[in-house]
DNA sequence: TGCTAAATGTTTACAGCGTCAACTTCACTA
DNA sequence: TAGTGAAGTTGACGCTGTAAACATTTAGCA
């Protein structure tokens, strides 16, 4: 059984369990188990990495620790990436695949009615950041100055927003949402449902429970699609 | 001349004056030069740190940094904050009072129509952020788990939230903004305003002049107001 | 006025962090 | 089969936040 390339998902295997794995090396499969060369580190750094986010606190994601975690010396990670942020924005990148994935179920759930799709996806949004906050935070958060140098991160959060971006040109085409530059329009509806997620996430909103806070998050998407203003003013 | 309450404002002075500066001790005035008490040490630190928002990048913000920028040993600032982000809280703080300051002049440019209010207010929040990012994100991205610890910090960013409650109150009180709980609907607004900053901050989007992102911040804003669905729906 | 306790500094120490340089092991190829 | 480069290891450096023990100054009371 090869773990190499398996689905990125919710629940991750423990690292424990990765670094015991089978790889193919030319044409023969070898067993791994303690020897000096792992088979695929970057692939376990990166599983290890994704249980720290899911189990650890924010603090507690380290490099030496995710080493740790797989069961290498702290500075083998330096054999697969330069520094820690390049390790973060790997992890962030399958954040945001996920992420994506995600936010296209939540969209599918009503395919017909793109108002009703954009508040699915919105909602859906929201309760996906709060369900894992220290990714969501790793993905958002990572403050790069130069994220020229994660091309295939960028892509990837690209990709996600558009998912927005076709909802609004959908519900254009069928004349239920206005007239004007999709991607500055769907911008207004991904500020908003990231920017509540945030101030959820920060602490800043008065704690409630998960329920309570998507019954907001479903009400907030709402006003942002009917607007604040009186329609008759 | 006493500079421990001065004004926090824009520029904040070189915290090499605030060591040299007279303070009261008792009913008299007493040289503080080269004493081994510094005076008012807390102000001190807290220009320090304010300094170093301003002047440095987020990372060179360590509690040794700034008491090296207050020329006292790395381990005095314990005597006035139990811990870092006690001093963070304390910088947040006085953060969310300037902001709302801010945000009260934006809004006083146009006292008789909320709605006008609404977009200077809107665009000034994202402009404020965008000319501070460090602090900005220190106000926000504190992640406190116990932000009962810090009562004054809360009670400052709700006193900076209210200016919003309070526009769109006047505007349900002309008859110009929908009806319904004011605190929800500048709760909606409030996300979209600081999820834009936070993607601009975060650069999750392609850089733009500071102008460019303001007239961005002002158009999103008035989607905001004027909504996202087609009226006649 | 002088003594003492409390407040507010300093020094030293510790563990954890990211990163670098030098060394070792191992698989593949000439 | 020798040797070369990829992928590990060890050990070191300077940085961080924080705690403990010590020093100095100030404030309050006899």
């Amino acid at each position: 059984m090869l773990m190499v390339s398996t689905l990125f998902g919710r629940h991750v295997r423990s690292p424990q369990t990765v670094t015991m794995n089978v790889v193919i090396c030319g044409s023969r499969f070898v067993s791994r188990q303690a020897s000096y060369h792992h088979g695929n580190l970057r692939r376990a750094l990166l599983d290890a990495a994704l249980w720290v986010l899911e189990h650890g606190d924010a603090k507690s994601l380290s490099l030496r620790e995710v080493a740790r975690r797989a069961k290498v010396s702290h500075t083998a990670p330096y054999r697969h990436f330069a520094h820690k942020q390049a390790l973060l924005a790997a992890v962030a990148e399958e954040g945001f695949v996920a992420f994506g994935e995600y936010l296209k179920k939540a969209r599918d759930e009503d395919r017909d009615s793109p108002l009703q799709a954009l508040l699915h996806t919105g909602t859906a949004y929201v309760r996906y950041a709060l369900d894992r906050p220290t990714h969501y935070r790793v993905m958002f958060g990572r403050n790069l100055e130069n994220c020229d140098e994660y091309p295939s991160l960028v892509k990837a959060a690209n990709a996600t927003f558009n998912i927005l971006v076709e909802i609004v040109q959908a519900g254009q085409a069928k004349g239920v949402v206005r007239s004007g530059d999709a991607r500055q329009l769907a911008l207004g509806a991904w500020a908003q449902v990231h920017g509540l997620a945030m101030l959820m996430l920060d602490g800043q909103l008065p704690a409630r429970s998960l329920a309570e806070n998507e019954a907001l998050a479903q009400q907030i998407v709402r006003f942002s699609i009917e607007g604040l203003a009186i329609a008759s003013e």
